[in-house]
DNA sequence: TAGATTGTTAATCGATTAACAATC
DNA sequence: TAGATTGTTAATCGATTAACAATC
């Protein structure tokens, strides 16, 4: 039983709710002070319906025929994902991709800053990596409840994520951002969330694939019966 | 009418596809023949009734009270995501994301090789970043032609998104991985894909505050209607 | 006013889950 | 054989889409 493999309600909205997020601070730099499902509907090729039920979740409330103010927008979305006040995060592994987190200007629109880096190499650690220290994980625990971190980014090779990710629960972590492709088992009342780069690409590939064998890059309904591949 | 967001039958199957190869080649390796979907769900974390619906669409079929062949699985999965021969890609945009992706080996695993990298930069032209050449954009087309490259990794800075896009679609890609937050208008033919880590972090930061409020992470169903938020 | 847009309720669609016969 | 597992069909659940009254 896989009780850990947490349900959220809604989660296709949440998802979409960063776009929206972005759009709106587009619009909000352009001097736009309202705006309709309509128009952010075209702008993120979505249904107008889609984003109106969206934003319904996080309780705005608009005026028909005029739309919703950007402002009161963004602030209900930001206040809906605990992105109003910023978090602080740590990042564990710096190899390739952690470097490059580290380096990410665009975590403070989502409402995180990357704090510290931590690693066991002794050629990384000690280093300044866009203006964030390097430090070994050894002081991590010590760190984690001094600064009173709570989510850290997870960049370390897979077969050592887990062993990683007890150390870091352990010493108070409360939400892991899993970059690696490792499945994360972890107690209750730790979130993992799994940033699986691999399932885009393989969506991306059947696309790709359907679309040259069918025509337009849409999967037929009932005909998936042949097969040219005997076992 | 958003025309080019395309649908695809059985997206949450595709998604899943990757994690049981995954598995399956941990599983090769260590020299395991067989496998049950109880088992395959056990270490995903899943429901075995969804690993088998899952596994069925790619045609394979397994023996009652055994389960299934490691290898074969291993390539009917390969083969439904067009995995099973390499696909060869450019990236295009040599910042810190650009790198790290130049720097990934875990691409080899989902057919997938980045043969060369394109940027305007300068300083970047040139170099010999992870054994693979920089070169100029303007080089992009003729190159795409030449080599039959249908897959581009968009690394650039958002705003250039769209511009970029235009200029290898009309060189001949076929297939976008879109790193950006942009959303891309494409024409019919072009498939893109994009990868949004906000997303993936909107989900996080969600299930902590729900966590930290209602208790276990998961939302409520039928009562979000209190709002401390006047407008 | 006329008409675009909101917000809500109902209908549709698709994915997940349950149930169970078939199989080795 | 007994029983674990497959594969299929049916039931449930949730998300998307459609319809439409309310509103400014």
């Amino acid at each position: 039983m896989p009780g850990n493999v947490m349900r959220i309600a809604k989660l296709p909205t949440i998802q979409r709710l960063p776009s929206y997020l972005r759009i709106l601070k587009m619009l909000h730099a352009e001097g736009r002070e309202q705006v309709s499902t309509t128009t952010l509907a075209a702008l993120l090729q979505l249904q107008a319906i889609v984003v109106r039920k969206d934003l319904s979740i996080t309780g705005i409330v608009g005026k028909p025929r005029v739309g919703y103010c950007v402002v009161d927008l963004i602030r209900f979305i930001e206040e809906y994902l605990d992105w109003n006040n910023t978090n602080e995060a740590f990042l564990i592994g710096v190899g390739h991709l952690g470097t490059a987190l580290m380096g990410y200007s665009g975590f403070e629109d989502n409402g995180m800053r990357i704090v510290a880096a931590f690693d066991t190499d002794p050629e990384k650690v000690g280093q300044t990596i866009h203006g964030k220290q390097v430090l070994h994980l050894d002081k991590f625990a010590d760190l984690t409840r001094r600064m009173h971190v709570q989510i850290a980014i997870l960049t370390v090779p897979a077969n050592h994520a887990q062993k990683v990710a007890d150390v870091i629960i352990s010493a108070g972590i409360r939400g892991i951002w899993n970059f690696t492709p490792a499945k994360l088992e972890v107690p209750e009342g730790v979130v993992s969330q799994q940033q699986n780069i691999a399932e885009g690409f393989a969506v991306l590939s059947t696309r790709l694939k359907h679309m040259s064998e069918g025509g337009s890059g849409k999967i037929p309904e009932g005909d998936e019966d042949e097969l040219d591949e005997e076992v």
